[in-house]
DNA sequence: ATTCGACTATTTATGTTTTTTAGTCGGTTG
DNA sequence: CAACCGACTAAAAAACATAAATAGTCGAAT
């Protein structure tokens, strides 16, 4: 068979951990209770992950890996630059505060604790190498002809910090998502020198 | 005189507590501390203000203050409403950047305590005023008819969010604030419909 | 009206104990 | 022998108590 038992009990146990997750986080969350979940002792566990950590990393990145499945294919569909960027922005958000435990990672991130640092960071990290390689696209093909090549890192990590900042603000003024506001802003945020 | 000695003793409170909360910050600063700055006894600054609140919000006021005054200046030296806009922000940061107390509010913030709230809070809101006002008479000059009057309120929070995401991104990272980034990422953020 | 010193009431820091929880280990079972 | 368990340990977190620092009050003095 191509997906083994021990892959199928891992996955087991990522779905109650994640469910727990979602409902306690990761702290209020203990071994015990995601063994409870999973009807099994908790020193069986870590018969398949390390740690704790390496559970919620394992939950996390499930998690990354479908909404960057969701971005692609609603990026992949435009054909010129800005929409694509639009796309990515709007889409990666939208997908993101469907996900609870990622929307908590971000949120817990805006109120800096220790713990979502590094998930963040990641987040960060995979949106910049994201953006820049829509940019680079857009250079080659002769699309974009504004900035320097050299510029496009420190373009992409400034898209996503200033995009990052409405989303926080949205956040903590609890004025919720709203997609069409996104969309305002995204348009606002992408420069139009693009088009 | 125009000057009261109740304005004078007040101001000199203001700028040895302002001396002290620059050095070791709105916690680590007593009253004490700035009552024997003055000469005085702590009591007597109970006189003159109601709380260390008080001291405090007075003394953010007047760099907010000195900080208005300064970004009035650039601003009105600019005649069209996207230099406005540019020069209204990257002058706003770069003084912020150069007031410690007020810096150790907005970064304060960022970690998100309780004590910045309400100022930031504030300096967010003026901001918003400032921008809309900009903004609004651009409208009504028939300089800018992209958006609509009504989107103004929402398009200055964006544009801020923005700004301060930006910002944000810069402190966080250590980068520091460079102005010539500054002035790019203002550019960027300001939508080329306003040229 | 200003100032002060002595006082109180809160916060904050410190140290201690208890409880909770992550992670280990030897042994059991299918 | 891979998957599991229960009992154990070590470390972290919570709870508690106590001491110290500090904000803020008040009556008296100038």
């Amino acid at each position: 068979m191509v997906v083994s038992k021990d892959d199928k009990v891992k996955n087991e146990i990522l779905i109650k951990a994640q469910g727990l997750f979602q409902i306690y986080g990761l702290k209020k969350t203990t071994m015990d209770e995601i063994a409870a979940a999973c009807g099994k002792a908790k020193s069986t566990l870590y018969h398949y992950f390390k740690s704790k950590d390496e559970v919620f990393d394992a939950v996390i990145n499930l998690e990354i890996t479908s909404l960057r499945k969701a971005v692609k294919v609603n990026v992949d569909q435009k054909t010129n630059l800005t929409d694509k960027i639009l796309a990515y922005f709007v889409t990666f958000h939208e997908e993101a505060f469907q996900r609870i435990n990622l929307y908590r990672v971000v949120k817990q991130e805006i109120k800096i604790e220790a713990i979502g640092q590094l998930h963040f960071n990641k987040l960060f990290e995979f949106e910049k190498e994201y953006i820049s390689r829509i940019l680079e696209d857009g250079f080659d093909s002769g699309e974009y002809t504004e900035f320097a090549k050299d510029d496009i890192g420190w373009l992409s990590k400034t898209l996503i910090a200033a995009f990052l900042g409405i989303v926080r603000y949205m956040v903590e003024s609890d004025e919720g998502i709203d997609t069409v506001k996104l969309k305002k802003a995204a348009n606002m945020i992408i420069p139009k020198i693009f088009t």
